[in-house]
Formats: structure tokens, C-alpha cells, sequence
RNA sequence: GGCUGGGUGGCAGAAUGGUGAUGCAGCGGCCUGCAAAGCCGUGUAUACCGGUUCGAUUCCGGUCCUAGCCUCCA
């Protein structure tokens, strides 16, 4: 059995992975508020994890892996009443397009995807288990979490209940208890979704979801629990205030797993800074498996700079990846997995140096030597790679249609066979003005766009 | 203000208490009508200052820079 190690958030370093039941490993990562389209920062979390979920499922016997869809929340509100959207539109189509981009990424889908708006008894049955063990109090109408009640919280984030406080920019609102406090449960009325619940009618609060939905979908305590590291604090570190405190359990989960941020400039991509890179603009620049490796070169939990150059390299990268890919036919579908590549994703998920001995077959098998490419075969499979055929990517608003392309390719066909290379080379450039790519082999010439 | 990370060649990005991977770009070749792609060869780096050590990029302390969290965030 293969000896994994990951970075485990709470004690701050790698530890060796030891499944509570290694026959049915189970993992949950934080999804998407939905309602607006996916950016790249969605994306990574899901792609990394993706990559983690294959190699567990290549190790393991059997692997669950559950996702949440955050469908109620105050920034669906704000969009749906500023785009005069109603909800159930917006979170649907929303949750549409997150789908299609996700999979242009060769994200699989999850084994369950869970929607909060769909586990609301749940929600209101955990709130109330919180109260009646004196772990949540009832004010205005609020319910709320007394984070005092609970001496463990801090642990998963390293922060003291007081350290914060002081310097914060956080207004106290006069129901809370105690200024750490955070709401499970709030009053709401129309047009923001409300449902019935011993405290009137209101909507959750954020964090009941995740603990209320991994409770009755993965269980507590359970293996992996993964997002992005924004979510460390608060997010998590009340999720593990909620869960343990709701349902008595020690650990809440085995592993925390937090992925860095995307930066874009050297800053972080936020709306309001207005530097937000949706994946369907980015998938309209580059294939989605260049995303994807673009994704996978930076080590997920280092912060992740883009720029134009992150994804041409990827782009580069990828196109010479499936150059070997195809350069020999798949002679055994059986797969054949390379020790040091799995080493590499055992140590973390070490994309980046399981990328660089990909490479090396890549090299390898570019200079005509055959013996690296099944495992090269087999690697592109359990990452991800190979299902897109590059050459049929197109920009979504071409200059050129497909059939001009070829007519011009023709043509140029002609002048070459005429020995005009003037025309020939003519050709070749105003073709490239429009992005497309001419490669004469012996045979044919090839083209794509740039 | 408090807390937590990070600083490796022109760029991206691994690793390591003892010759610092890999890719892109550059340069020189091969190939090509010329290119492109591919191949071969090749130069360049551990932010700064101390400490521990036979030896530090790696461990420890300080400085500087940078990012993140403390407010919605993937």
C-alpha cells in the first residue's frame, strides 16, 4: 500500500495517512456559492482535490467524496434582487454553468453533490442539539454559537479567542454574548428565502451547512476535509466548534487540507478589486486541460500568481504533452503506474514534480524511444490529462471559419507545390495574424490555433 | 494593530545539513525551400545580517520585502 503523507492544517505539517476505515475513505471539500459563474478560484480547489480523489481511488478500494452548493446566502439575495433574477433561477443556472466548467477542467463529478437549501431540517435539528447542550443561545431572533462554551475552538487555526479582537475592524452587534460568537440561524422575511423553525421564520447562518450535511452524508469524524485556505478562519474553525460540540466527537475530521489563493498582479483576486479571471473568459483563451495543468504546476498550497504567461506555458506544455501522447499507439489499456510519480502525489500531491518527471518521459518519447510511454499513458490518466484532443480547440469568437483556414491551406499548398514560396510564406503569415498555427510535415500540413 | 504563511536563475517551479530538478525564454547546432514543431549542446539563482555546524539554501534568531486571515470570500 502506497505510504501517503499530506500537510495536515491543524498541526502544520505532513502527516502519514491513515483512512479511519481503509476500505471506504471519505472526503468533503467546500464548493461554490452560487450565484455568480465560476472564477478560477473556484476552480482550483476542485481541480486539486480532483487530482487527489483519482489517487486515492487509484490506492484505495473505495473513496466517497461529497461537495456542498451553497444555495442560500445573503450575496444570492443581493444578486437576485439587483439583477431581478428570482433565486431558484440563479443558484440553478449558476450551478449549471459551475458544471460545464468543471468538467471543461476533466473534473470528474463529485460521488454527491449536496445543496444546503436541500438540508435545512437538518440545519434546524443541529442548531437545535446545540441549544439544548448549552453550546448556542437564542437573541432577536437570532440563534447563535457561544464560541466561550466551546474551550477547544482556536485549535484548527491557532488563533486565541482574545488575540483577534483587539485592532479588528469587526462591528459588535449588542446580541452577542460574546464578540466571537457567530450566527447558526437568522430572522428573514421576503423576498429573502425564509423557512419555519422553532425561532420564527429565518435562513441559516453559513457555517450549519457543511457540519449539518457532512453529518448525515460522510459522518464524524471522517478523513479529508478540504477547501480554500480563506475558509481556514472562520469557516472551518466553526465548523469544528459546531460539529463537535453538536455531536460530542473528539475529532471532527483527520485531515484539513487548505489550498492557496490565486493572485492575479500579486494581489488577490477579488470582486471588488474588479480582477476576477472567470474560467469561461480563460477557456475562451486556452483549452481547459492547459487550465488545468496551469493549475497543477504551482504546488497546491502555495499561492498561485496568473498571468497571461501561467497559462501559454501551460498551453505549450500541455500541446507537447499530447504530442507524445500520440506519437505511439496505447498498446495495453492496463495501466501501468511509474513508482516515482506515485511517490511524488504520495508526498503532498506533488503536482510539480510529478509534472517534471512527465517531462522527462515526454522527452524521452519526443526522441522516438518508446519504452515511456505507457507510463506516460497511464500518468495522463490518473491527472487528468489526455481526454481533450488540442487541436480541435477553438476561440469562441474566430476570425477565420474552419473552412477558410483549409481553403487558404490549399492554396498555399498549391504555391509550394509551384515552388512560389513567396505566396506560400504569405499565406502562412496572414493565417498566423489570425491565431492559427501552420506545421508542414512530410505528409500534410497540420494547423491550430495559437 | 494582532495572527499565519512565503521569499530559489530572465520567467515559472521542485528539492536538499555536503555536486541546486524540470519547463519556458536566450545562445550555438541538427532538421526544414524558409518556418513551425521536434532533437542535441550551453550560460545564469537559494532576499539580507548573525548563530549552530567540519559544512547551511536547508536548522535557529533578527532585518527587509511580500501574501493571507482577523469582514463576504475558493
Amino acid at each position: 500500500m502506497q505510504d501517503i503523507h499530506l500537510y495536515h492544517s491543524k498541526t502544520k505539517q505532513k502527516e502519514r495517512f491513515n483512512p479511519i476505515d481503509p476500505e471506504h475513505v471519505k472526503m468533503y471539500v467546500c464548493g461554490p456559492t452560487v450565484y455568480a459563474r465560476p472564477h478560477i478560484g473556484n476552480a482550483r480547489p476542485r481541480i486539486v482535490f480532483d487530482v487527489l480523489s483519482r489517487f486515492l481511488r487509484h490506492v484505495y478500494p473505495k473513496l466517497t467524496y461529497v461537495g456542498n452548493v451553497t444555495d442560500v446566502d445573503d450575496k444570492i439575495n443581493k444578486a437576485s434582487q439587483e439583477q431581478n433574477i428570482d433565486i431558484k433561477t440563479l443558484t440553478s443556472t449558476m450551478l449549471k454553468y459551475f458544471h460545464e466548467d468543471m468538467s471543461a477542467l476533466n473534473c470528474l463529478p463529485l460521488d454527491l453533490e449536496v445543496k444546503a437549501t436541500d438540508h435545512i431540517p437538518e440545519m434546524i435539528h443541529m442548531i437545535q442539539q446545540l441549544i439544548d447542550k448549552g453550546h448556542a443561545y437564542v437573541a432577536k431572533g437570532h440563534v447563535l454559537f457561544s464560541v466561550p462554551s466551546f474551550p477547544e475552538y482556536g485549535r484548527l487555526s491557532h488563533r486565541t479567542l482574545t488575540e483577534q479582537i483587539e485592532g479588528a475592524r469587526v462591528e459588535v452587534e449588542d446580541y452577542k454574548h460574546s464578540a466571537q460568537d457567530f450566527v447558526l440561524w437568522k430572522p428573514s422575511q421576503s423576498p429573502d428565502p425564509y423557512w419555519d423553525s422553532p425561532w420564527g421564520q429565518g435562513r441559516p447562518g453559513w457555517h450549519i451547512e457543511c457540519t449539518a450535511m457532512i453529518k448525515k452524508h460522510v459522518g464524524l469524524p471522517f478523513d479529508i476535509h478540504g477547501g480554500g485556505i480563506d475558509l481556514l478562519f472562520p469557516h472551518h474553525e466553526n465548523e469544528v466548534a459546531q460539529g463537535c460540540a453538536a455531536t460530542g466527537c473528539h475529532d471532527y475530521c483527520n485531515f484539513w487540507m487548505h489550498n492557496g489563493l490565486i493572485h492575479v498582479a500579486k494581489e488577490k483576486m477579488s470582486k471588488s478589486i474588479g480582477n476576477v479571471l472567470y474560467v469561461a473568459d480563460l477557456l475562451d483563451d486556452a483549452p481547459g486541460e492547459a487550465i488545468r495543468y496551469a493549475v497543477l504546476s504551482t504546488h497546491y498550497r502555495r499561492p498561485l500568481d496568473w498571468s497571461d504567461e501561467t497559462l501559454s506555458l501551460a498551453k505549450q506544455a500541455c500541446r507537447k504533452l499530447h504530442l507524445a501522447l500520440n506519437a505511439f499507439p496505447v498498446q495495453d489499456s492496463k495501466l501501468m503506474m511509474d513508482e516515482a510519480l506515485l511517490d511524488a502525489l504520495a508526498d503532498d500531491l506533488n503536482t510539480p514534480k510529478a509534472f517534471s518527471l512527465i517531462q522527462g518521459w515526454v522527452k524521452s518519447i519526443l526522441n522516438g524511444d518508446s519504452q515511456y510511454h505507457h507510463r506516460l499513458v497511464s500518468a495522463c490518466h490518473l491527472l487528468g490529462f489526455g481526454d481533450q484532443d488540442l487541436r480541435q480547440w477553438r476561440p469562441k469568437n474566430p476570425k477565420v471559419t474552419v473552412d477558410d483556414i483549409e481553403a487558404q491551406i490549399a492554396l498555399r499548398a498549391d504555391a509550394k507545390a509551384a515552388k512560389n514560396y513567396q505566396k506560400a510564406d504569405e499565406i502562412r503569415a496572414s493565417l498566423l495574424e489570425k491565431g492559427i498555427v501552420i506545421e508542414d510535415t512530410t505528409t500534410q500540413t497540420l494547423w491550430y490555433w495559437q
